[in-house]
RNA sequence: GUGCUUGUAGCUCAGUUGGUUAGAGCACCGGAUUGUGGUUCCGGGGGUCGUGGGUUCAAAUCCCAUCAUGCACCCCA
């Protein structure tokens, strides 16, 4: 061994086992989605940086992966250029690929480059990984997968209602106890009108949205250090901490909200999709949460965010309405709402609580142990028949030692062998045997694949 | 990009104030058992101690550098 083979920080092998569990996460969410009447789209691992840059804020734009261009591209760095070496100065003359940093962009570049074959509203859904040049840490990584669901060209809340009970479905059928939250940019907006700091949204946002984390009084510090007034923050301080339930939380911003122009209707927007979750049928109910801000700045309306409750994992899903995303790329006035689903983080959560079914980790339900060339023939048929009736079977390939074909049997969890030796094959009858109990019966075709079913 | 942590067998780790040939458990392979796994018993393979330099009679152990990893910040699924 030369030297011990690796894979880049931040991704990761997934074997059989993660596998069928991952596939099992998967299948559960595109089955909620084609419910829903959402369908299927992929977009190519690496867009044009054109595409990419300037979508994420500055963060994002350091966050992105770029591709090298082919070639002898330091040709191509302008005379002047060449001597200072400042990544941001040249990185336009030697990469114009960047690997795709999350599925929105791409999702709204699609539909621009597509609007004529599409009919509005669009419902789509991507399952595709994504890559972030980020330091990976717990439930980070660079290479994960993200779920989308999004359905553009149309502005009607129902929208938002309809992905929150898709959120109450995914993670009800997956079995995770969920905390859905939700909140509306426009109403962080209002917060801004009303203390007369519209000009620092942004630092607004960001500050708000880490008022769990980091405390009242750490929030107000990063306000103030970005020269918001102590007026300001008298406002913004009574507004974090008021405490109450969605009702009572929607009635004491309509009051205090009520001058402001967009503050006004992001409390409409909110108290109707509050009414709308209250006429369905969901296990969680979503909980109305000011300090929500989500960092995404395409984002105008709805935010929704899900975390789950009693893990440590940070948001598994999340996602908001954005009023002119195709716009950058010359289609405006479609809006959309879309949220995505973590499935790396799911997997996590669903690890640690244990959540993932029996049925998830098995295969190979039957397993013919190989004698021999007699045997190999003799079974051959047998075990097309049993493919055939739906069960997933193997014959070992090769006549190895008894011992070594159980011990893959086991390692596998396949729970029934079968052995075709001389005897069985003279008399017609087949020895299976259960992997779990041990046990060891002889009977006919019919009845062995009638015990394998059960 | 900033701060801290940890690098010893495939995996998880032990290794005393520096001192013989660097250990254990699990995994793997073979045997006890040529048609019986998971339990038991016996045996075996596997290590440039992350890498490079330095101190020393002597370094896994101390020092420096470097790379890698994990965690936190920033940001985010």
């Amino acid at each position: 061994m030369a030297q011990k083979p690796s894979i880049p920080k931040g991704t990761r092998d997934f074997s059989p086992m993660e596998m069928m569990r991952r596939n099992y996460i998967f299948s559960t969410i595109k089955s909620v989605f084609q419910l829903y009447g959402y369908l299927p789209i992929e977009t190519p691992a690496m867009e044009n940086l054109s595409t990419l840059m300037g979508k994420y804020g500055e963060e994002g734009d350091r966050l992105l992966f770029k591709i090298l261009n082919s070639g002898d591209f330091v040709a191509k760095i302008p005379e002047e250029k060449r001597n200072q070496l400042e990544s941001k100065q040249i990185v336009r003359h030697i990469s114009e690929k960047g690997l795709r940093y999350d599925l929105t962009v791409p999702f709204a570049r699609y539909v621009v480059q597509h609007r004529n074959e599409i009919s509005f509203p669009f419902k789509r859904y991507q399952i595709q990984p994504v890559w972030r040049a980020d330091r990976p840490q717990k439930g980070r990584y660079r290479e994960f997968f993200q779920c989308d669901v999004d359905v553009i060209g149309n502005k009607s809340l129902l929208s938002e209602l309809e992905l929150i009970q898709i959120i109450d479905d995914v993670f009800g059928k997956l079995e995770i106890p969920t905390l859905t939250k939700i909140n509306n940019r426009k109403v962080l907006y209002g917060i801004a009108e009303y203390i007369g700091e519209t000009e620092k949204f942004i630092n607004l946002t960001v500050a708000i949205d880490k008022l769990d984390k980091i405390g009242i009084d750490k929030v107000l510090e990063e306000l103030r250090n970005n020269g918001f007034s102590e007026k300001a923050l008298d406002s913004v301080c009574e507004i974090l901490e008021f405490n109450g339930n969605n009702e009572e939380k929607t009635n004491f911003l309509s009051d205090l909200l009520g001058n402001t122009e967009t503050g006004k209707k992001g409390i409409e927007e909110i108290k109707t999709v509050l009414v709308y979750a209250k006429s369905v049928n969901l296990s969680y109910e979503p909980e109305f949460d000011l300090t929500l801000a989500r960092g995404l700045n395409y984002y105008t309306g709805a935010i929704i965010e899900v975390i789950a409750r009693d893990a440590d994992m940070g948001s598994i899903c999340g996602g908001g309405r954005y009023d002119d995303l195709t716009g950058i790329f010359g289609l405006p006035d479609v809006s959309g709402v879309g949220i995505s689903f973590g499935a790396d983080r799911i997997y996590d959560v669903m690890l640690e609580k244990n959540l993932f079914p029996e049925e998830t980790q098995s295969g190979t339900q039957v397993l013919f142990v190989n004698f021999g060339e007699k045997e190999e023939k003799y079974c051959l048929p047998i075990v097309e028949k049993m493919r055939k009736a739906g069960i997933s079977t193997e014959l070992f390939p090769g006549a190895a030692k008894m011992k070594k074909q159980m011990t893959y049997a086991n390692n596998k969890n396949i729970p029934f062998v079968i052995l075709v030796g001389g005897n069985e094959m003279e008399n017609g009858f087949f020895t299976i045997k259960n992997m779990l109990t041990g046990e060891q019966q002889q009977m006919n075709f019919d009845k062995m694949l009638k015990l394998v079913v059960s």
